[in-house]
DNA sequence: CCGCATCCGGGGCGATACTG
DNA sequence: CAGTATCGCCCCGGATGCGG
């Protein structure tokens, strides 16, 4: 991308992450480790494939990405985040945690959905209230694959992909998901929503949070005005 | 924007944060509080002054941004940001930490500066050593206009602006003032590098870390695993 | 001066087609 | 599977104009 020419650290992180698409590249190759191109334009659609090839190739210039080639048993090529690359996380953390008051009033009627997005709001709304109790895991299908839940050592971990044995599996529209997620919506009220929840209430009310989440409007103001935005 | 037309937490910030030039506006507010038109193109070197009324109109429809005619002794319009707008900050904070380490070589030849960018790498670096200690203020004096760096309750922030009776000024190059920030240089290498220094070194060596913090270099690669979410 | 609107050239972007 | 190639369009950048 073009510079724009300031001697400015947020300036400067622009000019390298600052192009269109290439956050969302290094959200994939976040949530789902190293990847394939065709991972990759399965998890960013509506990218153009050369888009995607220049993006790539401007990540690997800049040292956030490394090309992989994996031995005949995959016999393709990988690519994977440098630790330079990683290190944007707690940048996409806050993105995305920002973002979330958007995603309240539910897809819009063209959104695609992954199920491995569902990532950021799970991190942020759940916590293990039983750190001592024995880990479990929750298994979300929302998309196409599934994700994953899991707690450990009190912290709440998401991750695209499945487990073997859930303790909980909950099936339904994202924005559902996010409503149990989030707290504004008990199993019942879920339901009615059309949730399929299958596996031990107990585990789900565990990650849970005691009270509707504060965040989830976009007109939130920060003295604890919450009102609903749809 | 065009929408990018994911259901997904940080594809819909990037749907309102994700075009040129907008985070850059909103650091500058951030930074400045309300600002008129001219303060933000003179902030902002390089924009063109449509792409910045097309933001600022975009910036005020998201509700990030107010519009504020200011009374007769200004008579002017100020732009500011509205809480939601402010709820940025840590989104800035992530991306100008990380992207503080394309600072170290310096500024590129035809790179513009404003004194008030420093304010990522002070408050990054800086920290209060004896926050029992009457408070002190050190005057930074890099580009144009002045920036304050003040301890309060063992905090360090900065500010654009000035102050009546600074404990000590820094006058000099950016890089070199960043250095000295960072703890690379001390007072005598920072000379040699052209900086001025008046004052008390003692309220420089108060917020100054006892250590060159490790985040400066660019192939810096962490020792450990990456860093927990800000 | 301040806060834009208009015009225009170039390039980034988006969609599709094609290939080793 | 992992990209090129191509083409239109619209965003962006730079200059200028203009009403309050």
């Amino acid at each position: 991308m073009r510079s724009y020419g300031q001697y400015c650290a947020l300036a400067k992180a622009l000019d390298v992450v600052g192009d269109r698409w290439t956050l969302l590249i290094v959200r994939e190759l976040l949530l789902r480790g190293a990847c394939r191109y065709t991972d990759l334009r399965n998890g960013l659609p509506g990218i153009a494939t050369n888009l995607l090839a220049d993006r790539l190739r401007a990540l690997e210039g800049a040292g956030l990405l490394e090309r992989e080639e994996a031995p005949p048993p995959v016999a393709s090529t990988l690519f994977r985040l440098t630790p330079r690359g990683e290190q944007l996380k707690p940048v996409l953390n806050a993105l995305g945690r920002w973002g979330i008051p958007y995603m309240v009033a539910g897809p819009d009627a063209e959104d695609e959905f992954r199920n491995q997005w569902l990532a950021w709001p799970a991190e942020l709304f759940l916590a293990d209230s039983e750190p001592a109790a024995p880990p479990v895991a929750i298994e979300l299908r929302a998309g196409e694959g599934p994700m994953v839940i899991e707690t450990s050592h009190g912290a709440v971990r998401a991750r695209a992909g499945s487990t073997e044995h859930p303790d909980a599996v909950l099936s339904g529209a994202p924005q559902v998901i996010l409503g149990v997620l989030s707290g504004e919506l008990d199993l019942p009220a879920a339901r009615d929503l059309g949730l399929h929840f299958e596996g031990d209430a107990r585990a789900l009310a565990r990650v849970q949070p005691p009270d509707p989440h504060p965040l989830l409007a976009v007109d939130a103001a920060p003295a604890g005005h919450a009102d609903r935005a749809g």
